[in-house]
This record gives structure tokens, C-alpha cells and sequence, in this order.
DNA sequence: GAGCGGGTGAATCGTTTGTTTGACAGGCTC
DNA sequence: GAGCCTGTCAAACAAACGATTCACCCGCTC
């Protein structure tokens, strides 16, 4: 282990590859490192070279990804903030860089569609004890800001309601990027014709819905501070 | 390992009762049977003893609060089907024949509504290799029924969108499961004041909305088999 | 050619995993 | 009391794990 950069190609990148693969097929726990150097056609000691470890390897592979995907989405939302200085922010455009960056960076990562999706899925449903302090609080950090932004674009949601949309949604996001196979392969089957990007579509239209006022504020609404949430 | 009954007391019910707690706290794949026997102040042997194995032990686990939980789910839902027989089904009382089952049954477990919910939400959140496929039928079998019902009731959602809405609302339902702690925490530090089923209260309301057309159908509508889903 | 450093692999280390064994204690029936 | 069944325990088992060591090869520089 020398330096913390991704080579084009060469041990270190055919380590990465086969580790991505891994881990978006089983899951983060379900892989060792025997797995993932036997995939890479290389010795046990590999990992600990290049990587400095198990931990060292999944902490790049999930930063490798998300953190270009949360720049991106803070960059488009701060746009939108700069662009409507002051006015009330259209819900669409805030949803929109919310999802956006993600479809973007399928195209751009390398990997399949559904494989990104997975890898994605569950990172965003990656919690407990060996969760690194700088992803999880870029999660928080990029969660608490879109949280902001819909606010101010929804006063009438403000409080805890909106804590719930988002909490709720963020689990619809999740499930629909690690199981999208099982909607996919049912509708090809059917012969509907699925097109790329099939979940999005659904999903953006699903987001705008649930928080553009379409649900009516009843019960108490209650009163705190900004949660965090893990997407 | 002589009978599949769970006693009231003695050292079966121990070692059950300490892995439903550690299988909530800590998920499925991260605890070992000296964690359990351990946590029952017994013996690593009386595992493989009471229950065959560490895969015994966890399949009675799941059964034990899955099994009733959809029975309850169907008797209710064919309740509603007799009661209006050939009318068009009530959303609201859809809805409510699944999600009220989770909540009474919450209260009858004997266990705290917290950890009822984080093992819940493990149990749906269930994939990939290990899953009995008892578990993963019984939970295909009540999603398929419950498809059904929703596509009688709301007929212009039949089709690809339906499957997608219904995706959507249980990836929300496990995150809420789940993940409960971080909003229900925050919101009792606002002062906000949230009653017992808060989650359940809010995910109703969703699901209502979500399903109770405020959703217009746009895009492509792609008709297909009836998709199996896993909650 | 000698020396050096990056990279690789076989072998090994200590731990942890699930499972199995064999001994033993207590309660039961005959 | 002999025999037997149930339950519990310490001990050991084989397997898999992450990490480390050490020798080696190769291309480089002096």
C-alpha cells in the first residue's frame, strides 16, 4: 500500500474490479478476501499490499463512488438555490438533484446499470458498526441539506412530516435500486418493454407526488430538529 | 433437538429469546451462536442441541413472528373481499389489513415495540442465499395477494404501475421498520411530542396517498405477470 | 555487475466460526 | 439399585477468516 489513488489498470485495478463486483452481488459482509483475490486471479496478500486491508479496499470502493455522486448532487442543488435567489425553489428541479446525479454516474462509473445500482442500493443501506465516519457524514451532510432546500420549497411541510416523507422515501430509493431485477425481469417478461432508466422514471414522478402536496397534513405535526437520515 | 415447540421458560426459551434480541440489534449474518449462548449464560453445544443448528435456531426465529403476521394480513384482507363481495374494496381498508397486523402484532410478541420492528424489518429486508424458502414463499404468496386486491380496487393503477407503487411503499415500510430510532429520536428532542405508532400513523397515511390516486399515470404503462415481492 | 526497491506468492500465524464428541449429573421407571 | 433418558458442560474438531512473514523475481540505477 503506497498510495491511495486507482491505477487504470494493473493488480490494483483488477483487485477494485473484482472487489466492486463482489460486494454489489453479495454485500459488503458476505465477502472475503480470499473471494475477492481468487475473482482477481492474485495472491491473499494483494488486498493488504495495495490496500492496507479488508477495510481499506471498501472504504475506497464506497468512496470511489459516492462522494463524485454527492458533490454532484450538492453542485445541482446549490444552481437551483442560486438561480431562484430567495424565491420559493421548484419541487421538480429539487427532486430532480436528488436523482439525477445517480443516473449520471451509472453511465460514467464503468459498470453496468444494474450492477452501479446495486453497489448503490447498498451503500445507502450500509449502517452499524463498520461504517466509516467521513461516508456516513457525508451521507448526513448531504441529507440535511436537501432536507433544507425541500423545506423552504414546502413550508406547509415543515416539522416532522417532512422528516417522514423523506425518511419513507429514502427506503422506496434503496429497495428500488438493490431489487430493481425482481420489477424489471417480470415486466420484460410480460412483454410491457421496459426502457433504461425504467425505475427512475417511476420513482421521480412517485417523489413529486408524495411531497407536492398531494398529502394532506393531519394529526400533530411535530416540532424538531433537523434529523439525519442515511441516504 | 427433539421437538420444533417453543416452551415458555427454561433454557430453549433463553437461548430463543437472546438471539430475537441480538438478531434485531445486529442483523442476521453478525451474530455467532457463542454470541447467543453466551448472552443465555449457556453452553456454544445447546444450540445444536435444542435447535439442529444456528440455521434452525434463526429459521424458527423468522417463522415465529412471520407466520402469524401474515396470516392475520390474509384473514383480514379476505375479510374485506366477503364483506363487499364483487364491489369495488375500500383502499383504506386494504391498506389497514396490512399494515394492522404488524402493529397488534407488536403488542402481542411480548417484546418491546422497538425491537419487534428492528427484527421485522431485518426479517423483510431478508435476501439472497440464506432465506428458507418457506419464508421467501409464504412472504410472495401474501404480496401477490394483496397485488391482487389493490389492482380490484384501484383499476386504472393496474398494470406496471401498481407493481412499482407497491415496490416503492415497501422498501418505505422496511427503512420505517428499521430505521425507526432516528426520527422518532429527534423528533421526542424537538419536543414534538410523538405518540406510541407514530411511524405507522405517517406510513398510513403514504400509503393512502401514494396509492389513492394522487399519483396520474404518465409514461408508458407496461402490462405484466403479476410480480413477486419480498415484504 | 552490484545494489536497490516495487511487486508477487507460498506458507504460516492467531482468531473465530459452527459443529461434534464424550463425560457426567439428575430424574425417571422398572 | 440398575437402567435409561434428558439436559448440560468442557473440550476438541475442521474449516475459514484477516493479517503477516519471508523468499523471490524483475526492472531499475549507479
Amino acid at each position: 500500500m503506497r498510495e491511495m489513488t486507482l491505477p487504470e489498470s494493473g493488480s490494483k485495478r483488477k483487485l477494485f474490479d473484482a472487489a466492486v463486483q463482489l460486494f454489489a452481488n453479495k454485500g459488503f459482509d458476505a465477502v472475503s478476501i480470499r473471494d475477492i483475490t481468487h475473482a482477481a486471479g492474485l495472491n491473499v496478500a494483494s488486498v493488504n499490499y495495495h490496500f492496507g486491508g479488508q477495510e481499506g479496499l471498501l472504504a475506497l470502493v464506497v468512496r470511489h463512488y459516492l462522494t463524485p455522486l454527492n458533490e454532484d448532487r450538492l453542485v445541482r442543488l446549490n444552481a437551483i438555490d442560486r438561480k431562484g435567489a430567495g424565491k420559493v425553489l421548484p419541487l421538480e428541479e429539487i427532486v430532480d438533484a436528488w436523482v439525477r446525479p445517480i443516473i449520471d454516474q451509472a453511465s460514467n462509473s464503468g459498470l453496468s446499470e444494474e450492477l452501479f445500482y446495486q453497489l448503490l442500493g447498498r451503500i445507502f443501506a450500509w449502517h452499524g458498526d463498520g461504517v466509516p465516519l467521513e461516508i456516513e457524514a457525508s451521507l448526513q451532510r448531504v441529507t440535511a441539506r436537501f432536507t433544507r432546500a425541500l423545506a423552504k420549497a414546502l413550508p406547509s411541510l415543515a416539522g416532522g412530516d417532512l422528516n417522514w416523507l423523506i425518511h419513507f422515501l429514502s427506503g422506496a430509493l434503496i429497495h428500488g435500486l438493490t431489487h430493481q431485477e425482481l420489477l424489471q425481469r417480470s415486466a420484460k417478461e410480460g412483454g410491457g418493454g421496459v426502457e433504461t432508466g425504467s425505475m427512475f422514471n417511476h420513482f421521480i414522478r412517485f417523489s413529486i407526488a408524495v411531497l407536492g402536496g398531494s398529502l394532506e397534513v393531519g394529526g400533530t405535526v411535530s416540532q424538531g430538529p433537523q434529523a439525519t437520515f442515511d441516504f
